[in-house]
DNA sequence: GGGCTCACG
DNA sequence: ACGTACGTGAGCCCA
């Protein structure tokens, strides 16, 4: 095989870069501000390019920065006028390109008075002469001339990551042209970037009919006169000398002076200490890592990396399992999976050990349910270590173990340090503590592509790199957890709750298919005869779930008044068609049909997708390390929004009852729970005695805020405006906003905050303080310590800035009720278990919990579980708890 | 994949 | 002058 030669238009491939990553621009700088997404866009590229191409020789030619005119400016004046100036941001990753061209082990070479092409003309004529198989990458057309069957031209499309080929063949089918006939083409069209005319009126199309018919411009001129008498004629031959000017511009210098040869040019790949100090200085976090993992792999040689030994697992069998007999008190363990959804999820294997005594690992997970490492997994004296408690728990329920003595999920953990950018994925969260993996999405492929590699000590040492990851991972992130006095948050609070949820998972809500069946069959119905009556006040059919085709229909058809805009056009939200109903009864119409169509499509529909045939049951998954308050989510299905507004909507929870006869669903809910932590942690007196004078705190608000006696009636308007006024308050209150929700001027909005604030000063002077202290610390806290970082409460924008003013006032209000309702869950829990009750906890919706009861056990629970949440952590004030019962979750209301 | 809409707390 | 109430997830459209 011919040997390769690499030569990359530095210039035009830098500035696709720069322009690629346009919309990185602000979010890619270093700490010093030096804006950095050309370099990252380049940096990939060469990455790809080396990698793709594995060169021989390798240079990257730069247009001459200094001095002298190339022979382009001194045939023509305006070549190249007219540019905008490039942008400073770009100019100052110039140096650092060049470096990192250099740290990649390619060459950089400019000459006086010569552009990049040139360069690139006369090497790859030179390297074609000593029998190299040449490869040109530009992100400019004007290459494609070189093109030749040893010598191929690739040019970057959209962006850098698509690329054509251009070979001669290439050529000839996109162009009908030969790679000499570029330049004639360019000769005819000009070029509008260079700035310089070829003959008027002809572009590309005309341009290669005239070629394909005259081959070359000395043809086309000879024969010019015999052209039949026609405008493109005259063109022709007035700007005859244009042609030849821009065909000798267009023209690329294959034999040039250079100061170098092809012997000064060997590729002598990446230099991993430069290139590892680089990467650092200007914070590429994505390269470094993968800088990383290549030398953990064993596939480059670099720094070293003492806690990325290179570590092979050994594969376990029924026969080798007395291996595991050594394992005393701590180890760690990672049970991989496909896909997400770990209750249904397949296993792709499994490995368990430590660096003193090594790792151990097998492909066939049934190897676990082995007494030997059953009882290493059930055995609560020996301590382990993973990522992901929850999901490591339910897939070994799934295979019949009860898995116990977990000391460190690294999942929770950095989720409690730091919420900002969690994907929840191993490798990544590994680098904030400076520990680099390959990603599963690098080793498995993802999505479509995804494919567990058949050589199985390959996939047992990717799982065992992982684990001893996690292994090396506790000590450095129980230290900060330490010093965040997140010890209790995380060992009395998120590791127990974990298992809680698990079961909870585990259990499922029992739903009948066949009350949702009905729903159904009805809502069909209704939404048929709504979508008829609706086409036919619209004299016409239309996609009604397309907003854009509403739009068009009402504002523009029809003419009602544009109420609200949307970025993208017309807002047909609910509040907008509210206000347009009584204009035109189609829009009713429209607001029936989008009621019932949701209950349809995401409850009905939705609902019956997940329900798990084997028991009936929809096991939800409760994400424990997403929300940037400490909340919980659901997903797949989410329970925390099935519809309870609506009598409509609500009706879908007669489908979720108890799993077995007899039993029945009881629900138990924190009445106005972040108002009382509000009282709490604010201190305010005033607050804490509206909470104790009555049962109703927006009346008691609305007495307040009013000026009213204790015992005055209080009108249901001047509750609605405490109400919002309170909920306002909760949000991190703007006049804006109020006025906005309330629709009352933005001033009468102010002088009800005022009126608040004169009422509660302490909640005032507590907001003032909330936001000086995201300022001064960066971030903010709730009474567990779970802590939120507010990146944005430095920002110059005032819109980031006030949102992350707002989100400081907010974020422990709602945090703090979600660690008072996490602490009551591993109460209760705990309860039900000491009290051998059989009864289960199935859901939790933020301020509220649900069970399933036997109906024996209802006198219990109905006075334990209300107390247990009443005292779960201790306020200022006391929680109130409501509770009910019924045989589904509709009846326990 | 982003935007819109709408379900919950 | 600026212009959003806080926290979520799912279905659908449209590029």
């Amino acid at each position: 095989m011919s040997k390769k030669l690499l030569l990359i238009d530095g210039n035009s491939l830098a500035f696709r870069a720069f322009y690629a990553m346009y919309n990185q621009l602000e979010r890619m700088i270093t700490h010093d501000g030096l804006h950095t997404n050309a370099l990252v866009a380049f940096n990939n590229f060469l990455d790809w390019l080396t990698e793709d191409c594995q060169p021989d020789l390798a240079l990257v030619a730069w247009d001459a920065t200094s001095g002298k005119e190339t022979f382009r400016g001194d045939l023509y004046d305006q070549y190249k006028a007219g540019r905008k100036k490039t942008p400073s941001e770009f100019k100052e990753q110039f140096p650092y390109l060049r470096k990192l061209v250099a740290n990649h082990g390619l060459h950089n070479y400019e000459h006086e008075g010569l552009e990049a092409d040139d360069i690139i003309g006369t090497l790859s004529k030179l390297g074609t002469a000593a029998g190299y198989e040449v490869t040109v990458v530009t992100g400019d057309q004007d290459l494609i001339q070189l093109a030749s069957d040893q010598v191929t031209v690739k040019v970057t499309k959209k962006g850098v990551t698509e690329i054509d080929a251009y070979t001669p063949a290439f050529i000839r089918e996109k162009y009908n042209l030969t790679p000499d006939q570029i330049i004639e083409k360019k000769a005819l069209t000009g070029d509008t970037s260079d700035n310089y005319p070829g003959v008027t009126k002809v572009g590309e199309k005309t341009a290669l009919k005239l070629l394909a018919q005259y081959h070359d411009l000395d043809n086309l001129y000879a024969h010019v006169d015999e052209m039949k008498q026609s405008k493109l004629k005259e063109n022709l031959i007035n700007d005859r000398q244009q042609a030849f000017r821009a065909r000798k511009l267009a023209t690329i210098i294959t034999d040039a002076d250079l100061s170098i040869d092809l012997s000064d040019l060997t590729y002598t790949g990446l230099n991993v200490p430069e290139l590892t100090e680089f990467y650092e200085k200007l914070d590429f976090k994505q390269a470094l890592a993968k800088l990383h993992a290549l030398q953990a792999s064993g596939q480059i040689e670099g720094v070293e990396q003492p806690a990325q030994k290179q570590l092979t697992v050994q594969e376990l069998t029924v026969d080798n399992l007395d291996l595991l007999a050594n394992v005393k008190d701590e180890v760690a363990f990672h049970l991989d999976f496909t896909g997400e959804n770990y209750h249904t999820a397949d296993s792709v294997g499994f490995v368990i050990g430590n660096p003193e005594i090594g790792y151990f690992g097998s492909r066939q997970v049934e190897l676990l349910q082995e007494p030997i490492l059953k009882n290493l997994l059930e055995n609560d004296q020996i301590d382990k270590d993973l990522f992901h408690v929850k999901a490591q728990w339910v897939l070994l329920k799934r295979l019949g173990i009860d898995l116990k003595g977990v000391k460190f999920d690294f999942l929770l953990v950095a989720y409690l340090l730091d919420t900002v950018g969690n994907d929840n994925v191993l490798s990544t969260l590994a680098q904030r503590f400076q520990i680099y993996l390959t990603a599963d999405e690098d080793f498995y492929g993802k999505g479509s592509h995804y494919q567990i590699p058949a050589d199985t000590q390959a996939v047992l040492d990717h799982i065992g790199a992982q684990t001893d990851a996690i292994w090396h991972l506790k000590e450095p992130t129980f230290k900060e957890l330490k010093e965040h006095q997140q010890d209790h948050l995380y060992f009395d609070i998120e590791l127990p709750l974990a298992f809680v949820l698990a079961q909870m998972e585990y259990q499922g809500f029992k739903v009948k298919p066949e009350r949702l069946e009905e729903m159904g069959a009805d809502l069909d119905k209704r939404i048929n005869d709504l979508i008829s009556e609706i086409y036919r006040l619209a004299g016409e059919e239309f996609n009604l779930n397309s907003p854009k085709q509403l739009g068009v229909l009402l504002f523009e058809k029809m003419g009602l008044p544009v109420i609200k805009k949307t970025k993208t056009g017309y807002s047909t939200a609910v509040d907008v068609l509210e206000q347009l109903a009584p204009q035109a009864p189609i829009v009713d119409f429209i607001l029936q049909y989008r009621q019932l169509n949701k209950i349809k499509s995401t409850y009905v529909d939705g609902l019956l997708a997940v329900i798990n045939p084997a028991d009936s049951k929809i096991h939800t998954r409760f994400l424990q390390t997403l929300t940037q308050t400490g909340r919980l989510s659901s997903v797949d299905p989410n329970l925390q929004n099935i519809p309870m507004r609506t009598e409509e909507g609500r009706k879908i929870r007669h489908a979720f009852v108890a799993s077995q006869a007899d039993w029945v669903i009881f629900g138990a809910d924190y009445s106005q729970i972040e108002l009382r932590v509000l009282a709490d942690v604010t201190g305010d007196e005033n607050l804490q005695k509206a909470f104790l004078a009555g049962e109703d705190i927006h009346a008691e608000t609305a007495r307040a805020v009013y000026g009213l006696a204790d015992d005055a009636p209080v009108d249901p308007l001047m509750r609605r405006t405490a109400k919002a006024v309170n909920f306002g308050i909760v949000y991190g209150i703007s006049d804006y906003g109020l006025s906005n929700n309330l629709g009352i001027s933005r001033s009468e909005a102010k002088s009800f905050i005022d009126t608040y604030f004169k009422e509660f000063p302490q909640v005032h002077e507590w907001m003032d303080q909330i936001k000086k202290q995201a300022h001064e610390q960066g971030y903010v806290e709730t009474i567990a310590h779970r802590r939120r970082y507010l990146p944005d409460i430095h920002a110059k924008n005032f819109h980031l800035r006030s949102f992350a003013e707002r989100t400081a006032m907010n974020s422990p209000i709602q945090g703090s009720a979600a660690d008072i309702i996490k602490v009551a869950m591993i109460k209760v829990n705990q309860m039900l278990q000491e009290k051998h009750l059989q009864s289960r906890m199935l859901l939790q919706v933020h301020d509220e919990l649900i069970f399933e009861v036997p109906a024996n056990e209802l006198d219990q629970i109905q006075e334990l579980v209300p107390k247990v949440m009443d005292s779960a952590i201790k306020l200022k004030i006391p929680l109130k708890v409501d509770s009910h019962f019924g045989s589904t979750w509709y009846e326990a209301k």
